[in-house]
DNA sequence: ATTATATACTGGTATAGACCATGTTGCAAG
DNA sequence: CTTGCAACATGGTCTATACCAGTATATAAT
């Protein structure tokens, strides 16, 4: 396991607390207990609490202990959910074409985004996203090799999020995203079945693992009359 | 004198960037050289940078060192906060022309999104936003007309939010934005000083209260060209 | 039974060391 | 002068321990 103590300890009792070990409300047992049922100092428990209180998923009190808090699940997914979870929570049918998978050396925008080595190699793809069959939106994205390696070209095409949870151990943090407008070009236009010049909503997104590392780098182009981002704050 | 140490020594450093003993993309003295300084040990010294890290003071590189950080006042502002403090924010002065500015009975759209009783009137502003002296964003704002009732019409367009906060003591809470993408009609380009067909980022916006009542609803149609939406989640 | 008090337990702070991976730098080899 | 590499510096992680200030609880005094 690459990732700190602090971090596997971090998603061990997150994951506890999702499989209903505890409820919220529960007191989780003392720092000291925890330290010792994870072999680690209780200075290094302490962190990886730490990075749960700052989830909001744990809430501590001097004296009494630490607690689960109740999760507000709201908005964070705004931003560092796909598409496939985006389309179902609107009850419609997610689909994708892909136009391209290839292997390659990264541009200089790509190198600077995904901070990268200089002689680091990507993956880019670039799809065709539908819902209900209708065309949503053309986007490429882009992944460094090294946090896709050993995974098959449809567990990174089908759900990225998911797979890297399951496969690598490691979770999205946060993401920042960067909104503007334009009007579609002539290719573009016709992979979203529609005209040269129609309004395009673009959205270009930097997802960051916990530990802050960037993992993908996203430039998304919305048929504008077929799509709205709603943001919650 | 009460506090930890670690908040002392934070305020310490804090006030030293404050006076300017350190600038913007300085590096300050490492870790291990403060913690001699300050007669503490590193983990203790860690503890205080780690709380100006968090507020965005300092930023921490591996191998590198820890430097003074150009202030992001952006995002967290970028819902709630109005269109003065989101171009001061990036270093260019806002100001605005008001094109209408009228009370009158509310569209269907404006009673439901605002929550309006029926006889409720409201108050409708018309706005070209400038950057610079640049045309940024052409604006329809609706207020419910008792949110407004005894301020002057320079206090509710200079900056509606101060002015809520320090004349009515309500302070706006939680924001719902939504965005998408269109093209600019004859007239909006004519404002903006763009050509009609030319792309807009289209954002609708409600915003409400701590106490959850919608106080304002706002259309906003921004260049695309001109500007870009960051978010950060 | 109620109230006071002592005790045990909780998270918060602080120490002094250690090792690691990465970034920087200066020196040696070409 | 450039290149490559070794030495060094830096923040990141981790240990084992200690004491503090609050909270809860069992115990003793009323």
């Amino acid at each position: 396991m690459g990732s700190p103590v602090y971090i596997q300890i971090h998603n061990e009792i997150k994951k506890a607390i999702e499989a209903g070990k505890w409820s919220v409300g529960d007191r989780i047992p003392s720092e000291r207990e925890l330290a010792v049922q994870f072999h680690v100092s209780r200075m290094t428990l302490r962190q990886a609490i730490q990075t749960l209180v700052e989830e909001g998923i744990l809430e501590r009190f001097v004296g009494s202990g630490t607690f689960v808090a109740n999760q507000k699940v709201q908005e964070k997914m705004s931003g560092v959910t796909g598409f496939t979870d985006l389309m179902l929570a609107q009850g419609k049918q997610p689909s994708s074409k892909t136009i391209s998978y290839h292997v390659m050396s990264p541009s200089l925008s790509e190198i600077e985004k995904l901070k990268l080595k200089d002689d680091a190699q990507v993956l880019r793809m670039e799809r065709v996203r539908y819902g209900d069959d209708v065309p949503i939106s053309f986007e490429v994205a882009t992944i460094p090799l090294e946090i896709v390696e050993g995974l098959s070209k449809q567990e990174v095409s089908e759900s990225l999020y998911r797979t890297l949870e399951t496969k690598k151990g490691v979770m999205p943090g946060h993401a920042k995203q960067m909104v503007s407008a334009s009007t579609a070009s002539e290719r573009i236009a016709e992979y979203l079945d529609i005209k040269r010049g129609d309004a395009i909503l673009r959205l270009r997104q930097i997802s960051y693992l916990q530990d802050g590392r960037p993992f993908e780098y996203v430039r998304t182009q919305y048929v504008g009359e077929r799509f709205e981002f709603v943001l919650e704050k």
